[in-house]
DNA sequence: TTTTCTGGTTGACGTGGGTCAACTGCAACA
DNA sequence: TGTTGCAGTTGACCCACGTCAACCAGAAAA
């Protein structure tokens, strides 16, 4: 029996001073007052569904998204099909920063599973952060650490062997879902191996079979896209030592 | 206390008002007006011979840094010496915003040339660009321009062959010299193959090879570091239509 | 239940680019 | 004017990963 949906008194709460992402989103690190000022500036919501676009190449920039549940691929795509991967994200992650440089999107944002966004005005973004220094500051670092993040998987794409950039992806992986308070050492990726291996400059087969190689190895138990690490430090080995090659 | 360093006329004009990179550099798109309250945020220059770090990684951060004569490569390094170039930053392109996500650098930025940069306060510029709407706006660009250089280099690095990456990273040379008054045709280059390959994720004999063939091919001329590029849209068909693998 | 579909695994084989090594050329310097 | 040294080129060989193809598993549809 379906009533036409009142507003409750949940759905007020609904903002970013009440936000239990709080320590992971755009407004970590800012006191209390300024965080009242943040709750009018992330208005409307946006739900997507799996496999749907949150917004795609060559779509006009008009605000940028913090992830509120769910994940979310990024790509870019070559004109002959080809398609790069350039990231995965989780929930307090922000979506959309490619799109301030040339007021389009440069890329496209893909649900990976049925998920919402706090949809941000960049304009009213720009504006409240001129008054706000904290928000500026937090915005800036943001930004900054998608460029750190971003030279990091260079490092893996460009110096590193195939079971390395996987043993890092999972690593990291790990360490994300453990900063939202789920376990460590045991996950279910919501990607696929094509995506995984897009991401990480590998076709699906090689992802495959290094899954299996950790497997056989003792290191991680793989059950299709539920994944149990058995032995962090041997991952963690794997990357340093099996240098040399590349 | 120290004897002042005296003004000179010509120390004077060397201001963002008088900057003949201007449309290249962070002020780009202001007016003439705010441009002037900018010339007191770029204070000091810096000068960086050959080969020395303009900064480390783990070097504390202040500040961002506007080049204004020469030429520089940033890296990481991994514990085991395996060295990943993330970029080359030539005149009027910035450095240092790795830096501003944990207040310590995360990258090393190196000369490849004698060079000078205009050092700007990180905390002078974020409280000017509370005032200042359009150095806000474009420092944001800044920064989001960063972010989707990077994703073409994950492009580069994660799908496509060496010699796309070769013709890819000289057109996007190409285009930057251009963009800065110099021949599209004809460049020197001021990297060794070493750091080109690190760059583009293959050794330098590879890098070598790809050169050669590219002349056998009648693309362009290779003379050691000066480069002439004979047919720019055959370089171009290259990457298009060399897909597939990967 | 069986059928179909999509994603994942595994094997056999090929190749692009890494490795190793010899050689060349230019530049700095005695 | 030779000497040393580093950057670049080239060749021979090899291996990590891509390719192609068969097969399997779980989920959704019939």
């Amino acid at each position: 029996m379906k009533n036409p949906v009142p507003v409750t008194a949940a759905d007020l709460k609904r903002v970013c001073s009440q936000c239990n992402l709080l320590e992971l989103c755009l407004p970590f690190g800012m006191d209390n007052q300024d965080l009242h000022r943040l709750d009018d500036l992330v208005g409307a919501r946006r739900k997507i569904k799996r496999q749907q676009p949150l917004y795609r190449t060559g779509d006009l920039f008009e605000a940028i998204y913090a992830i509120r549940a769910g994940s979310f691929k990024t790509d870019v795509l070559l004109e002959d099909g080809r398609e790069q991967v350039t990231g995965f994200q989780m929930t307090g992650e922000i979506l959309g920063l490619d799109g301030i440089s040339a007021e389009l999107h440069s890329c496209n944002a893909i649900a990976l599973e049925d998920s919402e966004v706090c949809v941000i005005s960049y304009s009213r973004l720009e504006e409240l952060s001129r008054l706000v220094e904290g928000l500026q500051h937090q915005f800036h670092k943001v930004m900054s650490r998608e460029i750190v993040r971003d030279h990091g998987v260079m490092m893996l794409l460009g110096s590193m062997r195939a079971e390395e950039r996987l043993a890092a992806f999972l690593l990291n992986m790990s360490q994300r879902f453990t900063a939202r308070g789920f376990s460590s050492a045991e996950f279910h990726l919501r990607m696929t191996r094509e995506e995984i291996g897009s991401y990480l400059g590998l076709k699906l087969e090689t992802v495959s079979r290094a899954f299996s190689h950790f497997q056989e190895e003792g290191l991680v138990a793989v059950q299709q896209k539920h994944i149990r690490i058995l032995d962090n430090n041997g991952l963690k080995n794997l990357i340093q030592h099996q240098a040399g090659l590349r």
